[in-house]
DNA sequence: TGTTAATAACTGACTGGTCAGTTATTAATG
DNA sequence: CATTAATAACTGACCAGTCAGTTATTAACA
């Protein structure tokens, strides 16, 4: 008796794309995005290297992907979290670092993109200048509006607000690009969520109103 | 009449380490380590691919030799300013971030150290290990001395001294990543040194006995 | 309802190019 | 003229993107 030929594949062409993104994730988050080779997205997708091109163009567009249904969704949660918001500025903006911090430092594969970005920049500047514009410059105008509505109220004390935004996040980035670099090798450092913590402590300290630090 | 045949090259024997060396991190700037071409570090230091290998066995051997000729003299110059300072932690710390910030801000090839190693620690670990051992935890253990140095005489308040170590130097780390990222493409950014001295300014008023944030 | 023609999802071998590291050869120097 | 610094051609491995061919699925028809 012949033996059923096993199926080989299924076509799947509604749950391909999401599949082939969260493959994609992982690769580049493990490797970078040059470092990445497409056949190990693939055999992680559980698919051939031809159908990536059935569904993303190149390489580049993969990553734009991401971005859009990866990091986006994340950001517009969080301004809508501030449009809603009724307290005072430093609640909130105590409330936007931790979650952002939480997120960052529980979750690897958002982690992953400061990493990506910092690293591949240079190389890729097509898509530096997509990040720049789809989500950093729309996370430091979150932030700034925030610190400015705490200005306004009397919270904190005047300040460069471009400088000071950066300042609001840096120390967050700084965890996630850790995490994904120097942390498999560092035992004896503090938990992430800790510095967290001692930032957000930190900076709203800082921020307030009240004494010269010198 | 014969023509003099043109010297093709000379023997340089003493020179030529340092001149690859400044043409190496010069391209691992520019490209980043994996990415770097060694026939362009090569070309860039007037000689041969060929004659990078008489001197430095290995593309990572070379990335070490940097670490310890461009990197290291700074740190252990900061480790004798603090053995040497007589004043207050604050201070010191004062001016060990500072002198830090506008080194790395106004170097650009020192600026790409912290980039180098966050992009290509995951691919390179070995590499990553000796940076955390070398560089990273050596300043670590410096800042920490030197908050301890203040908690002891009264200035700072108690703290968690890890994570706030971290956080001293997060934000310039964050200034040199930006710098050979996205700095091309950012034309509204605040000057890297304003966004050092705010540091500094916020971050020793959160340090300071006093006021409790919230 | 079983057979077959048409379609489109999917595969994987291949191409063209890149680059770290090697080596046979050449030329500067004492 | 022996030594060795330096060269430049070479090797082998790697990988993004392509495309000719294969197979699952659907639709038309008997």
């Amino acid at each position: 008796m012949p033996k059923p030929p096993p199926r080989r594949w299924r076509r799947r062409k509604e749950a391909r794309p999401d599949e082939i993104l969260a493959a994609a994730l992982d690769v580049f988050r493990d490797r970078g995005f040059a470092a990445a080779r497409l056949d190990d997205v693939a055999a992680r997708a559980g698919v051939s290297k031809g159908t990536l091109y059935l569904y993303f163009p190149s390489k580049e567009a993969l990553f734009k992907a991401l971005v859009r249904e990866s990091v986006l969704p994340n950001l517009i949660r969080a301004e809508s979290v501030a449009r809603a918001h009724r307290g005072g500025a430093a609640d909130l903006l105590r409330e936007l670092l931790t979650s952002f911090g939480m997120l960052i430092t529980n979750n690897d594969r958002l982690a992953a993109f400061p990493k990506l970005m910092m690293a591949e920049a240079g190389n890729f500047p097509e898509l530096a200048r997509f990040y720049l514009r789809t989500v950093i410059y729309r996370a430091f105008r979150l932030i700034t509006a925030v610190l400015k509505r705490g200005v306004a109220a009397g919270e904190f004390a005047p300040m460069n607000y471009a400088a000071t935004a950066r300042l609001a996040v840096a120390p967050i980035i700084f965890m996630a690009l850790w995490r994904n670099s120097f942390a498999a090798h560092d035992r004896r450092g503090p938990a992430p969520r800790v510095v967290v913590e001692r930032h957000v402590e930190l900076f709203l300290a800082g921020l307030a109103i009240g004494r010269r630090s010198s």
